[in-house]
DNA sequence: TTATAAGTCCATAGAGTTGGTAGGGTATTT
DNA sequence: AAATACCCTACCAACTCTATGGACTTATAA
């Protein structure tokens, strides 16, 4: 499951791509529209930036705002950066690899099965932006 | 992610597969040869018992063994009985559904492709049983 | 028939991690 | 001076993983 975090960028990221070149925007502006609690929204923004997905302005007429196009942030990234992992095994990860203990890779049904798993969902996330995410 | 009950649990049912009719296998027997800790252990597998995917005897010559043949028990029910929703989300579980707050499911576009990732998950986890995972 | 060893079953507890909340102060821009 | 992002610290709840100790059950040997 994705973390209540997660879903928290995905709201404050879709509000930002709805408002993309309007200029910036107040975090509690989107707390208060998108019924996040503004110091765990403000934390996830940096983070956000830091991660050169947004960019912000301090100062009276400040705020955050996307740093590129929406149609430019895959799915796939902020799932990464905010959430971790993609794949459900550590053994089957692209971004987080680490070696299975006690496994071998090369004979394990799970470890094939989970392959599958990742593919599926990359085949996603993968092709999917902000953009997608606004109906 | 997975959890690591989820791996550990995944790696004692493909021993207790393996060794399907050969009658009861003890808890120390898997914890050694899977090398899971074997007080953790014991609790899965009491979990899995209680959900009749397994059986046990006590006693001498007791131990643990699988009440269905391996193709009988999918994938998909062991990582919802010890891992929880295999959906991203609460608002696309099929068995953990929980409504979303602020937010129109009519009108989500991640609601939307979160379906999209559910089901291609379960495209595989729900076709593929305790045999597959054997190699 | 009884004792004993071999097992599962079960309650509890604790350390460590993560998720989420909150307060308050600093730096920067207008 | 006011408005705003930035940043540090602390806190609580829940979960994960592990360990301990014992209660109950069964097969087998004496």
């Amino acid at each position: 499951m994705l973390s209540k975090k997660s879903q928290y960028a995905f709201k404050a990221l879709t509000y930002l791509s709805e408002k993309f070149n309007e200029g910036p925007v107040l975090i509690s502006e989107i707390a208060l529209k998108k019924k996040i609690p503004i110091k765990f929204l403000e934390s996830i923004l940096l983070e956000l930036k830091k991660a050169d997905i947004l960019d912000s302005k301090k100062g009276k007429g400040g705020g955050y705002f996307l740093k590129q196009k929406p149609e430019k942030v895959k799915v796939a990234t902020v799932i990464r950066l905010i959430n971790g992992p993609i794949a459900l095994l550590p053994c089957v990860s692209l971004y987080f690899y680490e070696r299975c203990k006690n496994c071998n890779e090369k004979h394990c049904g799970l470890h094939d099965m989970m392959i599958e798993v990742r593919d599926a969902t990359l085949a996603v996330v993968e092709n999917r932006t902000l953009k997608d995410l606004l109906v």
